[in-house]
DNA sequence: TCTAAGTGTTACATATTGTAACGCTACAAT
DNA sequence: ATTGTAGCGTTACAATATGTAACACTTAGA
């Protein structure tokens, strides 16, 4: 019997990422695979850590599924599982099931009009993805013959 | 002098919703200004919470810059501050800021490739738009003369 | 006058995030 | 062989965020 009253935690929302987290994971993101001290390195001008201080971030991060380890000898080494943007489009996509109702296209128009997308990169966009489109359907009928 | 290895806050990051801030945020988008009361009776059924639960949230809030209330008579009533939409452009906006190096048009790539926003849709955004602007500008010109 | 509606204040638990100390193990140099 | 140290595991602690609520106070209306 569980009390029906107790502080509920948040589920299983989409794990967010603090500060250090997203700057370790731009770091990863950008250099590639990389142990705990090149990270702690890397960071170090801008945001001096102890060493034990970039490996709890790097083991959290694991934990919430952005990063992956391999085993190098007797180091660590840290790769991200995703790349950046489909992160960012998970991310999105949380918002879009939570503010539009999953409907990403009012999103889009809420960009446009809140001026974070123009018209005309718009329109540009949807050539580029036009011709994508277009290249991959002759490759993939070059592909069959 | 401040210690230089003390734990850092997260500085300004745009405050997010929590689950039931977020239950109480949609009913004040949908149903606009409302008590507290009536929010709690109207999210009663998915998540009793006792009266002063729902203030605090309430309160939280318009602390957040979500919400502002006036005063009925004693009682308060809270209503959203900026519609859905921008808000949801904003935490886009925020994440596009962190991720994507503040392009939008990255973002908007990798949720087509991601299938969150598919080719025809986005065609059909586009075409929407450009009407849009096209209306506009003949109205503006309507309005001139 | 007394009650109920409504507010203010305070508190507490859990989770998250930043930060780090301490301790153990194995490899490398003396 | 001994020992320093690089690198990991574990544990901890403070600050913040979020959900939940009790209790006290005020005032309008029965």
């Amino acid at each position: 019997m569980t009390n029906p009253s107790t502080p509920r935690p948040n589920p299983m929302r989409p794990k967010n990422l603090g500060e250090v987290e997203q700057l370790v994971m731009d770091f990863l993101w950008t250099h590639g695979p990389s142990s705990s001290e090149a990270c702690r390195e890397a960071l170090a001008s801008s945001r001096p850590m102890k060493d034990s201080t970039i490996r709890t971030v790097l083991r959290r991060l694991e934990d919430k599924g952005y990063l992956q380890h391999e085993v190098d000898g007797r180091t660590f080494i840290y790769k991200a599982l995703d790349a950046r943007q489909n992160v960012a489009v998970r991310a999105v996509k949380s918002i879009i099931d939570r503010f539009c109702g999953g409907s990403a296209e009012q999103l889009v128009l809420g960009m446009v009009d809140n001026a974070v997308l123009d018209r005309k990169q718009l329109e540009r966009l949807t050539r580029k993805i036009s011709e994508r489109a277009e290249k991959e359907k002759s490759s993939r009928k070059e592909g069959k013959l």
